[in-house]
DNA sequence: TGAAACAAATTAACATGTTAAGTATAGTGA
DNA sequence: TCACTATACTTAACATGTTAATTTGTTTCA
């Protein structure tokens, strides 16, 4: 045995990756069979909830950087599933809304998702996961705030 | 307000997204200012706690993909950080270990390294982290194991 | 043995992450 | 009004994530 690997193994940032694997590795096979990808489809929620959305708001509510989202949008646009529009008030802005066809995928994907999800659910249990849930929300804007 | 996004941003791959993000944000612009990235460290603990380890096991222990490890550890070599070895029982293995130099980085980072953790453990609490670091390792392995 | 199955690692191709720089527009104050 | 600053993206450049395909070497077993 190694002390300080035993350390490094055991450390939060570590233990939230493999968490968050462990939880993905469930969806991206489904989200794959739609043709999606997990950012596309993070995007695709924020938008299917917030019609008329700019790019900015997006980009803070799905956790993608505006780079990111930049290209996503593109892709989105390309696809026919959001369409784009010019702010007129503030010609710096877009203002993003998922176009039928978005709209069609993204009631295609929601149940396959939820269904994994509450399988998720059931196997770590309803309890602990909202246990969890509450620690990860404490400790996100604890150590936002004072970075 | 709109109850599906409600449920989005309430989801728990996004808390473990968003907890996972606030503790980088500390950690990477001290990496950065010693010339390296979060997975090219990751890479760097294993091989100071494992010496003469194949790229197989720095995957599973850094929990990094084979395809990425394989570029980083190229790039670590092409620093001379790390050196690598042919296994001469079975051809196919390479063994790695940290060079002079990959020792001497390791060992400036790691002071680093601790002081942030510890920042962020006086900041939320040795108590709960304690308790958030649990609730995970069993929810990565429930998760991970009935896949 | 020798072909088939398996294993370790890499390459390929494309999407995203990360930081810095760039572009266009909007707001602000002397 | 006009420089100055700030805002909203976007582009650029390089590193990593993700899946599939390849390459090379090992093992199995008929």
């Amino acid at each position: 045995m190694n002390a300080p690997l035993r350390e490094f193994e055991r450390s939060l940032p570590m233990q939230l990756l493999r968490a968050r694997e462990a939880a993905m590795s469930r969806f991206r096979p489904m989200l794959r069979k739609h043709g999606l990808t997990e950012q596309q489809w993070r995007a695709l929620r924020v938008l299917a909830a917030f019609p008329d959305i700019d790019a900015s708001e997006i980009a803070e509510r799905s956790l993608l950087l505006p780079p990111s989202l930049s290209r996503i949008l593109q892709f989105l646009t390309g696809q026919r599933l959001v369409r784009r529009t010019q702010d007129t008030n503030d010609q710096r802005r877009s203002v993003f809304k998922l176009t039928a066809k978005g709209r069609r995928v993204f009631d295609a994907v929601a149940p396959d998702s939820e269904a994994l999800y509450a399988s998720i659910a059931e196997d770590f249990g309803e309890k602990r996961l909202a246990a969890l849930y509450e620690l990860l929300a404490e400790f996100a804007s604890r150590v936002e705030a004072s970075a």
